[in-house]
RNA sequence: CGGAGUGUAGCGCAGCCUGGUAGCGCGUCUGCUUUGGGAGCAGAAUGUCGGGGGUUCGAAUCCCUCCACUCCGACCA
């Protein structure tokens, strides 16, 4: 390819809204351009690369067997309905009405869709396991778009759809994808972790998640330092740990904490530490069926740890999507303000975590505005319903697998897999004959990639202060072509012509700059910017001696190639 | 949705407080010189100062209002 006839679109300086580098590179390499909100057009250069990723996507999908398909973007909403989601789905979900009035909405992911057309094309168990994907525009209106293409409205994703006879057989295809994810990442060349995953709205058992590791990352992941045990924190179990000694005899002592509020302010206050004492949350709980109304549940968790809202979400008591009591409510049910609350005396249930309800002679509020409890203790001042796991995991806690500490890490999650079971195909009624000719109804999985997510994390993980520095499998371009004196030098000329074709005829992905009068400088700038992993800078110099200046974008300093035996010798580099 | 900001040339910004001819740097275009790490000189083009309303002889500047975008939080595959 040649510079004068692919629009290179670097910028010196960065756009004043980006804020991590990948965002900040994408823009000055000329890769993407913001049309508005989580909206982003792909240039020339940025679309390469995207295609590129795509490129090895699909080899693997292939590889695993899943056979490829497009869906539309727009949605009918019929379908959603029959699946319970049109309901369930917040604003996120873009919905409109077509001219004739009829429902519709744009496709934040593709289970209804993919589930109406196997209904209607597979009738036999004999035509299972099956598995479909799409690399495809999906539109989810995010609360709050941000780190450009990392996390917009509009992106670019990799979903595939399996469908079975049996959980055996779920099971073994999502083996199947597990590898084909690494293998996948693997070939991109990024430092990536399959972790033990939630399963979100989007419902089903077994899921993991792949996180490339990055300070930029949105999510936390609980590693354990003495296994591969790995999981989103969202899902990492935090143990019981040993009780805390013995109770004492006497009773509680109330305290003054006039203007105390925060778990920092009473601590302090009081002089002892944050793990003594017990913060209380109220959040509202699951409406009774009959008048409708929601009680308050309480949750009380140690003060040193904080609230895991997904494993609260998912106690019965609790309603969903997790809510908090409001001021109000609290007032009312309590007879105290937010910062004076405790487990004391509350007519409601009262669900402690696991290191919550280990302690003794702890303090909390009193339910009394401006005073506290000190050495309560459960089954005396205070009590619990019952106990679960509410916390997250924070780094120190042993590992729920058993063997070693937690550490955490930031991760930017890049796939996802799930095992869905039938949640969209007994609402949809997909069904099969099986072998004794009865219906039968299959068993999903489904497998994302955020195809774009992994262009930006990429970037993430292969900076320097010049710039991108691209992993081969998905670099724009492979080598670049740096003239020196181009419109003065025919010996110039013909030496950057003859190896631009050269590695053409190889395969070889080459930028030729050629812009006559073009400078060194911005020439060898721009390159570094855009990452761009070989350079050859030829010049007139360099030929009188038979060489050829090379560098690898890693490298600190150039070295001399042979100048007849140049593309041979770039060829070794780039197979290396 | 709560909090905090920002909208002035393609990009980065000043000007606003204290109203009076629309500015700077980078980029772009022309010419000459230069050419081994983002050149120099000379010249040029580019703005509904986010939109609408108001105050005023006069508004980028003051007031009202709407919109867009960004950051923090909440929330969310």
């Amino acid at each position: 390819m040649r510079a004068t006839q692919f629009l290179i679109a670097t910028q010196k300086e960065t756009p004043s809204d980006a804020v991590v580098i990948s965002h900040k590179l994408m823009l000055r390499a000329g890769m993407i351009r913001k049309l508005s909100s989580g909206l982003y057009c792909w240039l020339p250069l940025g679309l390469k690369v995207l295609r590129k990723v795509e490129a090895i996507i699909r080899q693997e999908m292939e590889n695993a067997g899943a056979q490829e398909v497009l869906m539309p973007v727009v949605q009918p909403a019929d379908l959603w309905q029959e699946s319970g989601r049109w309901d369930q789905f917040g604003p996120e979900l873009t919905r409109f009405n077509d001219r004739h009035d009829n429902g519709f909405c744009l496709g934040p992911t593709h289970e209804e869709v993919i589930t109406d057309l196997v209904r209607n094309e597979l009738k036999s168990y004999k035509q299972l396991p099956a598995n479909f994907y799409q690399i495809q525009t999906k539109f989810r209106d995010e609360v709050r778009p941000r780190f450009g293409v990392m996390r917009s409205r509009e992106f670019i994703m990799k979903d595939a759809y399996s469908f079975h006879i049996d959980q055996a057989s779920l099971e073994e295809t999502y083996a199947i994808m597990h590898a084909a994810y690494c293998a996948i990442f693997n070939r991109i060349g990024l430092n990536f972790r399959p972790v033990e995953a939630d399963t979100g709205s989007i419902g089903g058992s077994g899921s993991h998640e792949f996180h490339v590791l990055a300070e930029s990352g949105e999510d936390d992941i609980a590693f354990s330092d003495g296994s591969d045990y790995a999981a989103n924190i969202e899902k990492a179990e935090a143990l019981a740990p040993a009780p805390s000694g013995e109770a004492l005899a006497d009773k509680a002592t109330e305290v003054a904490t006039p203007g105390a509020k925060s778990i920092d302010e009473v601590a302090a206050k009081l002089s002892i530490a944050p793990e003594k004492i017990v913060k209380t949350l109220f959040v509202m709980g699951t409406a009774d069926e009959e008048t409708g109304k929601q009680p308050l549940v309480a949750l009380c968790i140690r003060g040193d740890h904080t609230l895991n809202e997904v494993k609260a979400e998912k106690l019965p008591e609790v309603a969903s999507p997790l809510a908090f009591a409001s001021d109000e409510r609290v007032q009312q049910e309590t007879g105290a303000g937010v910062g004076s609350l405790g487990p004391i005396q509350l007519n409601m249930t009262v669900v402690a975590d696991r290191s919550a309800a280990a302690l003794v002679n702890f303090t909390c509020g009193a339910n009394k505005d401006g005073y506290h409890l000190n050495n309560c203790n459960w089954g005396k001042e205070a009590a619990f319903t019952r106990v679960e796991d509410l916390r997250n995991v924070v780094a120190g806690d042993p590992s729920p697998c058993g063997n070693g500490n937690i550490t955490i890490k930031r991760g930017i999650e890049v796939g996802h897999i799930f095992q869905l079971g039938d949640k969209y195909s007994k609402a949809m009624n997909a069904s099969v004959l099986d072998a004794l000719g009865k219906d039968s109804v299959m068993t999903m999985g489904c497998y994302g990639i955020g195809v774009s997510r992994v262009v930006a994390a990429a970037i993430e993980q292969n900076n320097d202060d010049a710039g991108i520095i691209w992993p081969a499998a998905i670099a724009p371009f492979n080598v670049a072509i740096v003239p020196i004196n181009l419109h003065k030098s025919e010996r110039v000329r013909k030496a950057c012509e003859q190896l631009h074709q050269q590695l053409k005829a190889q395969g070889v992905d080459v930028l030729f700059m050629d812009e006559p009068k073009a400078r060194l400088g911005s020439m060898l700038a721009d390159i570094e910017l855009i990452g761009i992993p070989h350079r050859v800078v030829i010049g007139d110099r360099g030929l009188d001696n038979n060489e050829i200046e090379y560098k690898h974008r890693r490298d600190a300093a150039s070295c001399l190639l042979n100048a007849e035996q140049l593309a041979e010798q770039l060829l070794n580099k780039i197979n290396a």
